[in-house]
RNA sequence: GGGCGUUUAGCUCAGCUGGUUUAGAGCAUCUGCCCUACAAGCAGAGGGUCGGCGGUUCGAAUCCGUCAACGCCCACCA
């Protein structure tokens, strides 16, 4: 074996093993389900660290449960990701000289899906490099002939159900991609813009003006009247009048409502009602008609004004809604209608895919009503039938869910499921697609017969990613069939927070819609990975790093575990490569304490006494652990699990346990010691296997012969709390005394280097009392038992017993004595501590009698400590 | 403007239904070691008074109030 752990040959070795006996593969039986599905990755997209975190910790629990018994089964698959992968698709087609708009519907997506089978699953492949035990069989994707059907099915059993309906609202449009967007895909920045106070002449007091403050100039082309608070004092004089919208001469109306705030800007609000949400609205109550003035990528559309005004405003015909405000601007100063302009901070809400600011839009589209879905998605989660981790997160959910509206799930994309609402060609001609009646449209998984025209829309990804946890296992489709059945709850879901809305909320509505229940039971949400400065990983920052590159420089298991350390549910983790090193250092610690139990001579002969104390030590530490370790998967604080078993490992196993039964060079060992420590050995990987497969499956096959097709990541059926050395008699405090212990072998070695004494040196260790021979063998010292302390000996003390080290040349009294009187103070202060307290009467009378009794046996240990303290002091100066 | 969360050693975090020898871990740092499993290692050591202030209590990192900083989510003040 190599002296160096050397990962890259052992995890593909081991990777088509696991392949080759379907060890992945889950099908239903009698065990217990734990089922996971993934978040799909963009089918396209490629490995981030965000992914390594996300998949690893699905990993370790698909992992874990699989260890458990449990019938694991994670479901891997990707996303059609429509806006996203539209844009990648058409960017390609630019750089090819083709435009989308000069191919047909059908040509655009041979495209697309060419895109896809090229691109698409890479990240699937290279989730196998990091070890994720997906059960590839069942690969799905999206935009797959299942999903689909699932996808069209819906569309229409909530549009009979009345669910679903189209309307003219005003949505959020993004201008670059010329499609509607769901609230939810709305970014909100924060932005220094300009307040710009106009003056709008009155029509009937020739030379006074209305003053109406906008941060969006460009808009006065479609503002049909100014309104003002009937309260507000200062602006009663416009009451019944008309303003002149400038620039463009429209004469406009002043009308009132309460909804203008007093005392903000002007108090005169222009009403634009087909370019802003709450202009619309007043727009609806007060019966104004809308003039939309751009066109759908926002450039100015003048033909939209009236004909008698459009002389006035031609000039900005085609014009750029962001060069329009400057030029309108400039073009109003010069007519002085400009009274100032101001800063001003503001929200702007910006493309969540495309990154371009959207404009509110009256467009047409299919909205979910979504109160019936709020109403039965938020007690399952209010009452943790599905609980969220970190819980921080119930809040959030509730909030959206109480101020839920309606979910625009249109989009004017080719890329996606087309929406299956069919228009009588005969009745469109006559009507139009805005006046078309609605009880006049088909919506059907078929296409009907006849004369019909396909709604051109296609839907947000969303609406499929919603029903992932059930069109999976085709629960849709045939809600009762066996697979749906078992399968069904999914146990966990793991995500991040950013998709708290978009996804886990809306899974959890199909999920009862559907299902009648919950899609999982626990939601992990993790962090987001940023670099050690607290950034945001990035592209454009350059401060990602490409995972693959880190599996090949680490290995997979020590990303898994760089990763994995320091990212408790719901943190934020500060990623480092120094991580990964430790992952890396901890996979090369694993693999030599293999070497060299592998390289121990063997021999049938009973085991010294030594050995027996080592072994029923580490058997109580480490069923120790692993309770500790369930407990903690239970609480889903994976870290912290894996923490503990690095520590046990490390610490130890490593660092104690290996020492103590290492016998004397050249000499063999026991074979029941053997045996016991390969026991250990195995216990221990199974521990981390869910944490670092590979390098576990390795050296379980190491370990023993095992048959073909044997994998460590099956059940282990063995009752280990039956081990001979658990069954001897050993009470509490066993623990304990081998920490004692261990404190007097730290001690006589604290002496050691103190004193520059060369390890091979045995010293002598003066003991009051019976001393296991383990630490004469550990600290290579002599154990002298109740012998006359020396005037010139090192001393110290392990809880209130003190030993000694006769030194004689090496000693150095003044120094030692320093040393004493700094702990004899130290002591002496805790002392007082502890005193203050017990001579305060309230203390003593209304603390707790097991409290007090401990304070006394603090203070009786502590007056201990200073007598013999003193006593080495006082034989020192002698 | 609302809501939530965070603030404990240089860094990342645990501890928080108040009391377990005057605050723990990993990493980093420092010192000494190439001792035949591992220098991707071993043996030691140093380092915080628990964001500030006030309160409750015999007793607070742990409960309450307040202030501050940071972060996140939501919201139609143009």
């Amino acid at each position: 074996m190599d002296k160096n752990y050397n990962p890259s040959e052992i995890e593909a070795r081991w990777y088509q093993y696991w392949l080759d006996n379907r060890l992945f593969h889950s099908e239903p039986d009698g065990r217990e389900p734990f089922t996971i599905v993934i978040p799909p990755p963009n089918v396209t997209g490629v490995l981030h660290m965000g992914h390594v975190l996300n998949e690893t910790i699905q990993d370790v629990l698909v992992r874990r449960a699989r260890l458990e018994g449990k019938n694991a089964c994670w479901v891997p698959g990707t996303d059609h990701a429509s806006i996203a992968t539209e844009a990648k698709v058409i960017k390609r087609l630019k750089e090819q000289g083709i435009n989308k708009s000069d191919l047909t519907r059908e040509e655009f997506l041979r495209h697309a899906w060419d895109w896809t089978d090229e691109h698409g699953g890479i990240i699937l492949k290279q989730l196998r490099k990091l070890g994720c035990s997906c059960d590839w069989d069942r690969t799905a994707f999206t935009m797959d002939e299942s999903r689909s059907k699932a996808v069209i099915h819906v569309f229409c059993d909530l549009y009979k159900k009345g669910l679903i309906y189209r309307g003219l609202r005003m949505v959020n449009w993004d201008p670059e991609r010329q499609t509607a967007l769901s609230d939810e895909e709305v970014i909100y920045h924060d932005e220094h813009s300009k307040f710009y106070y106009l003056r709008y002449k009155v029509a009937e007091e020739p030379g006074k003006y209305a003053i109406v403050a906008t941060t969006r100039p460009e808009t006065i082309f479609g503002d049909i009247a100014v309104c003002i608070n009937p309260k507000e004092e200062k602006n009663q004089w416009l009451k019944g009048k008309h303003v002149i919208v400038p620039g463009v001469g429209r004469v406009i109306p002043i009308i009132e409502d309460r909804y203008v705030e007093i005392g903000f800007g002007t108090g005169c609000l222009k009403v634009t009602p087909a370019h802003d949400v709450n202009d619309y609205a007043l727009g609806q109550k007060y019966n104004l008609k809308t003039i939309d003035i751009f066109t759908a990528d926002a450039h100015l559309n003048m033909d939209t004004v009236e004909e008698e005004l459009r002389e006035n405003v031609k000039k900005y015909h085609g014009m750029d809604r962001f060069e329009c405000r400057k030029q309108i601007v400039e073009d109003l100063k010069a007519l002085d209608l400009v009274e100032k302009i101001e800063d001003y901070d503001n929200k702007v809400g910006y493309s969540e895919r495309t990154n371009v600011p959207i404009e509110p839009r009256l467009s047409l589209q299919w909205f979910i009503r979504m109160q019936h879905f709020a109403d039965i998605a938020l007690p399952p989660v209010m009452n943790d039938d599905i609980v969220f981790y970190p819980t921080k997160y119930k809040n959030t959910y509730r909030n959206w869910l109480e101020n839920i509206k309606d979910w625009c799930i249109s989009r004017q994309l080719w890329w996606g499921h087309r929406i299956p609402a069919y228009y009588d060609k005969d009745i469109l001609e006559q009507t139009g697609l805005e006046n078309y009646p609605n009880d006049k449209i088909i919506v059907s998984e078929k296409a009907p017969e006849g004369n019909y025209v396909q709604d051109e829309g296609a839907l947000d990804t969303w609406f499929s990613s919603w029903l992932w946890p059930i069109s999976l296992f085709n629960g849709i489709e045939q809600p009762d069939n066996d697979e749906i059945a078992y399968y069904y709850p999914t146990a966990d879901l793991v995500t991040g927070p950013d998709i708290i809305f978009f996804w886990v909320a809306r899974m959890i509505m199909a999920g009862y819609e559907y299902q009648g229940k919950m899609p999982f039971r626990h939601v992990y949400f993790t962090g987001i990975v940023r670099d050690k400065l607290g950034r945001k990983m990035s592209k454009s920052l350059g401060n990602s790093p490409d995972p693959l590159e880190l599996i090949e420089k680490y290995g997979a298991d020590g990303v898994r575990m760089g990763i994995l350390l320091s990212a408790p549910a719901g943190n934020d983790i500060l990623y480092d490569d120094s991580l990964c090193e430790q992952g890396r250092n901890f996979c090369n610690k694993i693999w030599n304490c293999f070497r060299m139990i592998k390289g121990l001579t063997v021999a049938e002969q009973d085991a010294p006494m030594t050995d027996r104390e080592a072994v029923t030590w580490f058997t109580l530490m480490l069923s120790r652990t692993e309770k500790e370790v369930a407990d903690l998967f239970s609480k889903y604080r994976l870290s912290e699990a894996l923490m503990a078993i690095y520590k046990l490992f490390t610490d130890e196993f490593s660092g104690w346990y290996l020492e103590m039964i290492k016998p004397v060079y050249g000499q063999p060992i026991s074979k029941n010691t053997y045996t016991s420590t390969l026991v250990f050995f195995e216990r221990m990987l199974r521990l981390l296997h869910p944490f670092m497969p590979f390098i576990t499956e390795e050296l379980y096959h190491e370990l023993a012969e095992r048959e073909e097709g044997d994998t460590i990541m099956r059940e282990d059926t063995m009752d280990w709390d039956s081990d001979e050395f658990l069954s001897q008699d050993h009470d509490g405090q066993f623990l304990q005394r081998v920490e004692e212990m261990k404190q007097v072998i730290t001690g006589v070695r604290n002496v050691r280097a103190s004193k520059n004494i060369p390890p091979k040196e045995c010293l002598n260790l003066i003991a009051p009392e019976n001393l296991s021979e383990l630490v004469g063998k550990l600290a290579n010292c002599e154990i002298i038992i109740g012998g006359e302390k020396p005037a010139t000996a090192a001393s110290f003390i392990v809880g209130t017993t003190e030993y000694s080290v006769p030194l004689d040349q090496f000693i150095n009294k003044d120094e030692e004595i320093k040393k004493l009187e700094a702990d004899l103070q130290h002591q002496e202060g805790f002392l007082r501590g502890v005193l203050a307290k017990l001579n305060n009467e309230r203390f003593v009378q209304n603390a707790k009698p097991e409290i007090v009794e401990l304070e006394r046996k603090k203070q009786h240990d502590a007056e201990q400590r200073i007598a013999t303290i003193k006593a080495s002091i006082e034989a020192l100066k002698a």
